[in-house]
RNA sequence: GGGUGCAUAGCUCAGUUGGUUCAGAGCAUCUGCCUUACAAGCAGAGGGUCGGAGGUUCGAAUCCUUCUGCACCCACCA
């Protein structure tokens, strides 16, 4: 066999996941197996994969993989979601930049060219999962705009509309002025921005004193239609009822008194503006006052204004300031720090807007969602969660949920000409409904809403609609998947998408969509700033795939991301997992590399129970480590287990001397043993362990880890005294080899070392591999004092290095010293304690008596060190 | 304004229900090695008052109180 001497990824890679689809290994169809059953989080067509995608997707793999080699029927559901909004900004803005605007197109064109993103797009991200060892049943691929899942998303409508969840009102919404939109609350991001504050003079109607007004926003005094005060605020109750002129457009108006307003805030009056501020509205509405909206939809002053018409509102702004410090009606104007919103998508600064919309209304829905999160019907990993969940379930608002946009699914509402409508699923049936009251009216006068249902609507039925649950309620797969398993995905989606999905699953199927919740942390760099494009601090992850392979990749992302914690992404963490992978590939390089006799005869016997014994208690561990979710830390176990017991110790106590042969039966065990591991490791590393696995005996085409089994630790008590032994040799083959160090000692020089002494544990099974590992030519008992020789004490044993040509033993003797001292004061420490009646009677007598024990060996041991002194 | 989380080695973090003088890992640093699997490596070393203060306890990184600093979420204060 030739293997080359740095491990290959790339090839490697490529080789293997063409293999798994040819076998159509991620292939699942219903049987009569336990069904574990994933819906990916569908990436958004807008563009390609970040980091945290690398990292949501691979803890789903793994999954997904140990579930499979379990012996589960794994189904992991891969897909896209077409993100209405965020893709339509990109396909607008991608139009642009060819010189179209999507105002010169009709409806149909524009779709063309959405549907021709998402083909290019949406055919990247899953090359990109392939590249990433996602084992996904590509068979069952799903995009949430195709046909059946659209029409799931219509059913959903008409299912809540005719429950009377969905309605349709007049309300103050969040207008994104770019993409000309309505937003939902999620989609607004408030940040901290410095804002000024002007004061401005209302004069009072024929007088030359005045009501003084905050505004941090001029630009829409023209809308003004009152100015409120405090009822009980002195300095203003002489204007009460009075009239007052709105600055700009001479406007007259009435003082009304409210208790809504804060003396306290600004100059305590407040100017009404019910056209862009919800409480301004709210007070309009109280107070009977008129609506003049002076904002056209794409933020440019409108005619109802009378100045600045066409201006845009910052500009605007500027203009306003200018002139009524003209007219001289601006008293002062102060720098101040408030909220700013911004859409989530087209960063544009939202304005509150008064229209007709869609809504969905919420409290009902809540309920069940609520009820079975709190009551870990579904569980939350980490737990934490459930108290965002729940506030913001306690507090929730209807959602709108009507878009003025094109890609998407439109709403299945109909109108007739005098503005009456119908919802229904197509123009036939809402022309049944209508025609009762309207007897003349013809079908082709119907016109359908021209607006699209929020891209939320359609995900949070993502996992009913992958299966066909709204299409055909009792079909197979959804018997047989739903609920999912696990959904894995980032925290900052939780009420978008986690809770709507929960809402969704109880509505629709009266069942929760999945038993578990795994959230992510967000992918920072690693000035801790969260990764983003526009940041551009997110690496291209095609060439990090390629750089440091899809394993290294993994590894990187995996061994430092504790669950719902952020992750600090740093390029040594890839490179870390390449190293890993390259140390496995020459283990099996080495392995693969010796000849091996025909006899059975050996003498590594300890060598392989301890090995054995160390093996299962890891996988007990990691075996526990799964059920808590500690993904990292299971990785973690498992990369120690590899490199440091079975490279650093294992092999290297079996390892024969060079050009020697290796007996048969230490070669299968060790076989054995790497092919547990690479199984362990496999759900973490599928390439690397596939392809040792592979080499590690003769396979058939067919075979492949994947579907190998995952390895179960031993249920009857497994002996694990060779541990302990391990040890301590391992312990006194480290002080041997310091000592080696100290002296500046050449490899191929071979030394003496002599001990007495006696300890509770032995080492004597392993004295043939101390000697070996620390190249001795000598190792053996001796009740002599070395006075000349450098010293050790350990497991109760004073050992004597004899190193040829030693000039000083000072430093070892330093050392020496410097254990005597800690041993002392550990001494004194323990003594403390157990002279402590308080301890001795109110401690569990297992503690006082490990004390006991712990001062019994401080003594000897320092004795044993005093005694090396001499 | 309400809420949550965090503070442990130079950096990023582990640390289960309080019990070893237990303070741990990786990276980084330092020393010595191209030793026939691996320099993407091997053998070693140094490094921390577990954010501050108080309390509970025989015993606190761990529990309680408080303070400080940081991060995030939610909320209609011009």
């Amino acid at each position: 066999m030739n293997l080359e001497k740095t491990y290959n990824a790339a090839s490697v890679e490529d080789k293997w996941y063409a293999y798994w689809l040819k076998h159509k290994f991620f292939r699942s169809v219903p049987d009569h197996r336990e069904p574990f059953t994933i819906v990916i989080p569908p990436p958004n067509v807008t563009g390609v994969l970040h980091m945290g995608h690398m990292l949501n997707n691979t803890i789903q793999d793994i999954l997904i993989r140990k579930a499979r080699m379990e012996g589960k029927n794994a189904c992991w559901v891969p897909g896209t979601d077409h993100a209405s909004i965020a893709t339509e900004a990109k396909v607008v803005q991608m139009l642009r930049e060819k010189g179209i605007k999507k105002t010169d197109l009709t409806r149909e064109q524009f779709l063309q060219y959405a549907f021709a993103w998402k083909e290019k797009y949406g055919g990247i991200i899953l090359e990109q999962l392939k590249k990433l060892g996602a084992s996904c049943d590509w068979e069952r691929t799903r995009f949430t705009m195709e046909d059946s899942l659209s029409e799931a998303v219509i059913d959903a409508f008409i299912h809540l509309y005719k429950k009377g969840y969905i309605y349709r009102d007049l309300k103050m919404i969040n207008w994104d002025p770019v993409a000309k939109t309505t937003l939902s609350n999620e989609e607004v991001i408030y940040e901290e921005k410095q804002s000024t504050l002007y004061y401005v003079k209302y004069l009072l109607k024929g007088s030359e004193s005045y009501i003084p007004v905050a505004t941090v926003r001029p630009e829409t005094i023209m809308g003004n239609v009152a100015v409120c005060v405090h009822p009980d605020d002195e300095r203003y109750a002489q204007f009460i009822g009075k009239t007052v002129i709105v600055p700009m457009v001479q406007r007259e108006v009435p003082v009304i008194a409210d208790s809504y307003v804060d003396k306290e805030f600004g100059t305590g009056a407040l100017k009404i503006t019910p056209a862009h501020d919800v409480n301004d509205y709210e007070l309009g509405k109280k107070y009977n006052l008129p609506i003049i909206d002076c904002l056209n939809e794409d933020g440019t002053i409108s005619e109802a204004a009378q100045v600045f018409i066409g201006l845009d509102r910052f500009t605007a702004r500027e203009m306003a300031a200018k002139k009524l410090e003209q007219e001289g009606l601006l008293i002062k104007t102060e720098i101040i720090t408030n909220k700013i919103g911004f859409s989530e998508r087209t960063n544009a600064v939202v304005e509150p807007r008064l229209s007709m919309q869609w809504f969905v209304r919420m409290q009902e829905l809540a309920g069940p969602a609520l009820q079975n999160v709190m009551n870990d019907e579904i569980q939350f990993y980490p737990e934490r969660f459930k108290n965002l969940y729940k506030h913001w379930l306690e507090n929730i608002r209807d959602w709108p949920i009507s878009r003025q946009l094109w890609w998407g699914q439109r709403i299945p509402a109909w109108y007739a000409p005098d503005g009456t409508y119908a919802v229904a699923k197509s123009r036939e049936e809402a022309y049944e409904q209508l025609k009762e009251n309207f007897p003349h009216l013809k079908p082709e006068e119907l016109k359908q809403d021209e607006d699209v249902v929020d891209t939320w609507f359609s995900s949070w039925l993502w996992p009913i609609s992958v299966f066909d649950g709204f299409k055909n309620p009792n079909n197979e797969d959804i018997r047989y998947y739903y609920p999912t398993s696990v959904l894995v995905t980032g925290w900052d989606i939780i009420f978008f998408w986690v809770a709507r999905m929960i809402m969704a699953g109880y509505e629709f199927r009266n069942e929760k969509p999945f038993k578990k919740v795994y959230f992510t942390g967000m992918v920072r760099d690693k000035m801790r700033r969260k990764m983003s494009k526009s940041l551009g601090n997110s690496p291209d992850t095609l060439e990090l795939l390629s750089k440091y392979g899809a394993d290294g990749v993994r590894f990187g992302v995996m061994s430092a991301a504790a669950a719902g914690n952020d992750l600090l992404y740093d390029d040594k963490q890839p490179e870390q997992g390449r190293n890993f992978c390259n140390k496995m590939w020459n283990a099996l390089r080495l392995i693969k590399g010796w000849e091996v006799t025909t006899t059975s005869e050996h003498s590594n016997h300890t060598a392989i129970q301890w090995f054995e014994q160390r093996l299962h208690e890891s996988i007990e561990e990691i075996d526990h480590l799964f059920e808590d979710f500690k993904l990292s830390e299971a990785l973690i176990s498992l990369y120690k287990l590899i490199w440091d017991d079975f490279c650093s110790w294992y092999l290297e106590m079996i390892k024969p001397e060079f050009g020697k042969p290796i007996d048969a039966f230490t070669y299968d065990r060790t076989i054995d043993f790497f092919d547990i591991l690479t199984r362990l490791l496999h759900p973490f590393l599928p390439f690397v362990t596939e392809e040792i696995w592979q080499n590690l005996r003769p396979r058939k085409d067919g075979d492949s880890i994947c579907v190998s089994s995952y390895p179960k630790s031993y249920n009857d008590k497994t002996d694990r005294s060779l541990l302990k032994q391990a040890e301590l040799a391992f312990e006194i083959i480290s002080n041997i080899r310091e000592i080696r160090n100290q002296a500046g000692l050449r490899n191929n020089v071979s030394i003496a070392c002599y001990y007495n002494g006696s300890g509770d544990i032995t080492f004597d099974s392993f004295s043939h591999y101390i000697k070996k590992l620390c190249r001795l030519h000598t190792f053996e008992r001796s009740e002599e004092e070395f006075k000349d020789f450098d010293t050790f004490v350990s497991g109760g044993y004073k050992f004597f290095i004899d190193v040829p040509g030693r000039e000083s033993k000072d430093e070892n003797r330093q050392k020496v010293l410097k254990e005597l001292e800690y041993m002392r004061g550990f001494l004194a420490s323990v003594e403390k304690k157990l002279s402590n009646e308080k301890f001795i009677s109110s401690a569990p007598p297992a503690v006082v008596e490990n004390e006991r024990k712990k001062r019994d060996d401080a003594l000897k041991k320092i004795k044993l060190l005093e005694e090396s002194l001499h």
